[in-house]
DNA sequence: GCTGTGACTTCGA
DNA sequence: CTCGAAGCCACAG
């Protein structure tokens, strides 16, 4: 009962972020996934609170930001900047042009 | 506890 | 094509 009740307590706060925290570990090397295939995967509209939780980056060292991008392609911004991800995704084969990556190519998505 | 803002997306003018 | 508004969730003030 009781258990129970805090359990969904905590996971109405919980859900989100690590949600996407574990579907962006399911992104292979060398694949990115846009801000609305993220936010859909875990059944969520909230493509805003995606990059907020990004942005605020309560796990740095364990969520690889720089393979998320926006739906057009963008790469959006960065924690590091703009230049740290485009050198990160570069590391990882992945090819950026005008601020942008192509999806048809290095998108993954979560089926 | 309500308000504003943000690494976003989509639709209509 | 460019611009503005609405809609979603989290967090700071």
């Amino acid at each position: 009962m009781f258990v129970v009740l805090i359990l969904t307590k905590m996971r109405s706060k919980r859900t989100f972020n690590e949600k996407i925290y574990n579907k962006l570990k399911e992104v292979p090397f060398g694949k990115v996934v846009s801000y609305k295939i993220l936010a859909e995967s875990i059944n969520s509209k909230a493509y805003r609170a995606v990059g907020s939780c990004m942005r605020r980056n309560k796990y740095p060292d364990k969520i690889p930001c720089f393979k998320v991008v926006r739906n057009d392609g963008d790469i959006g911004k960065y924690s590091l900047g703009i230049k740290e991800k485009i050198k990160r995704l570069n590391k990882e084969g992945i090819i950026v042009k005008n601020n942008k990556v192509d999806l048809d190519k290095f998108g993954f998505k979560f089926d």
